[in-house]
RNA sequence: GGCCCUAUCGUCUAACGGUUAGGACAUCGCCUUUUCAAGGCGGUAAUCAGAGUUCGAUUCUCUGUAGGGUCACCA
């Protein structure tokens, strides 16, 4: 007999901005489809008119279309209603639900509404990582499955709905489980087969509780996009949070989660997210990218100002392209470190107090001196050949004769960014070029 | 509070009865071509507690403790 095709879905409710916990869960049941040449879908469940909004949909597709998570069918609860009200008649007939009378004890309450005829048993059923698990669903009561015929719950959509599309393997928050004996009475009364459940760690915020929308540790998805963060990065870090694959590699393509992924290395205790890890994960798969991948990053985060600034040219950014790049660990901080000015020597001439130019003790003589020989050395090197390596093989030269390098080094580097840290002299020679190398020593001496 | 789940460095985790308890992030120190960054090397740091079972427990059992989840006419 040939295996089940494996279906997952990811269901998420448009209610809000999708920030990004919910990854995790989309992540997983992608990776497992993926792995097993399944299925995966992506439900839309917005069966609460007074809280869905179209615009929270359109975001948790765009949040689908960044990350890359491509899915091959798409639902919307509210479209299903013929479908749910099929199931909700069958079951009135057979008497497993009932139309019930209700006081209304708060506003808003309907005086009839649908509830479930609880047959209060014990539910067993298996966890892929929690393990057998039992539950008594007396305490649950006859619970509401909808307000009326035209208005379907949660539960009861996706009972009806995991069945209609074959779901095979649910794979969620373990904020669900409790959940799950009430959706198994549930299928126990449409006749649906009982899916396979993994019940994955709760992702926990940095007092170990649940993580909710409003954290200020997670943000919607998409400032994460705004923010110059990789698909990868956050795919790879969101992974890594209540999974992993043993062994001691940590950075994975998409294609390597879905190679690795298995529900048996499913963490059981919570997980607090930590920003920090998510930065170091992002900048390993931002040194991973291609050289033209990276310039067209920091291209979108350059501010408008400096683009306009009359040195300004592309060719100067692709030559800082290495100094830019060690210096951040996601494409925004990009923007930053132009604002602050760091780059501004670049540019432009940079003013400075002339007596930072001195080495320590030495005196204005000695930096004058060795500020020649390197304007010298420099003139010797042809224009074509202007390299960091270049400069720094022949500036390097007359350093190791001084007592000290810094004697030689200091006052190069300072007079070419004016500024007390800065990148190393070789490689702000090779960004200026060499004329304004050489017209900046001079300035300096 | 009821029900349920969980428990290894600060954090993410490895170990599926026998390891000097491993790695990564963070942190600290050192090195390098002055400074900054990056990089390299190294250090600090953990089995919640108590009983069992066993020749031997991080690992199995029980109890305690501590965390967490969930208890809607939301999803």
């Amino acid at each position: 007999m040939s295996e089940q095709k494996v279906i997952t879905r990811f269901a998420p409710s448009p209610t809000g901005k999708f920030h990004v916990g919910g990854i995790r869960s989309a992540l997983y049941n992608y990776l497992y489809a993926r792995k097993h040449n399944g299925k995966f879908i992506l439900r839309c469940e917005d069966t609460d008119p007074a809280r869905s909004k179209k615009e929270y949909e359109d975001y948790f597709i765009n949040v689908f279309k960044w990350l890359g998570l491509e899915y091959d069918e798409f639902f919307r609860q509210s479209e299903r209603t013929e479908i749910y009200k099929k199931y909700l008649h069958k079951l009135l007939e057979e008497d497993k639900i009932y139309i019930s009378k209700e006081e209304i004890k708060e506003e808003g309450q309907r005086s009839e509404v649908i509830r479930f005829r609880n047959p209060n048993k014990i539910v067993t059923f298996h966890d892929e990582v929690l393990g057998d698990l039992s539950f008594n669903t007396t305490e649950l009561g006859d619970f509401i499955i909808a307000r009326d015929i035209e208005s379907p719950l949660y539960h009861f959509t996706v009972v009806v709905d995991d069945f209609e599309m074959n779901i095979t393997h649910i794979i969620r928050g373990q904020e669900h489980v409790s959940n799950t004996p009430r959706q198994i009475l549930i299928q126990e009364a449409i006749g649906a087969p009982r899916p396979i459940y993994a019940h994955g760690s709760v992702i926990l915020n940095e007092e170990r509780a649940k993580l909710s929308k409003r954290d200020p540790l997670v943000r919607p998805s998409l400032e994460y996009k705004d923010e110059g963060y990789l698909p990868e990065g956050l795919l790879n870090f969101m992974a890594f949070l209540g999974w992993n694959p043993g062994g001691e590699k940590e950075i994975y393509t998409l294609k390597e989660l879905i190679n690795a992924f298995s529900l048996e290395r499913m963490q059981k205790p919570g997980a607090i997210f930590n920003p920090e890890k998510l930065e170091w994960f992002n900048k390993e798969h931002l040194k991973l990218l291609p050289k033209e991948k990276q310039l067209e990053y920091i291209f979108e985060f350059i501010p408008e100002n400096i683009k306009s600034l009359p040195n300004y040219s592309k060719e100067k950014i692709e030559n800082m392209l290495n100094i830019l790049i060690e210096r951040i660990t996601h494409f925004g901080q990009i923007k930053e470190n132009f604002e602050t000015g760091e780059y501004n020597f670049v540019f432009s001439q940079p003013e400075y107090d002339k007596t930072k130019l001195l080495y320590k003790t030495s005196t204005v003589e000695q930096k004058n001196e060795n500020i020649n020989k390197t304007i010298s050395a420099l003139q010797e090197i042809l224009e074509s050949n202007f390299t960091k390596e270049n400069v720094k093989e022949s500036l390097m030269k007359i350093a190791d004769s001084l007592p000290s390098r810094g004697e030689l080094l200091h006052p190069v580097r300072f007079s070419l960014s004016g500024m007390d840290k800065s990148p190393d002299p070789f490689i702000i020679a090779e960004i200026l070029g060499k004329n304004e190398t050489i017209s900046r020593l001079q300035k300096a001496l």
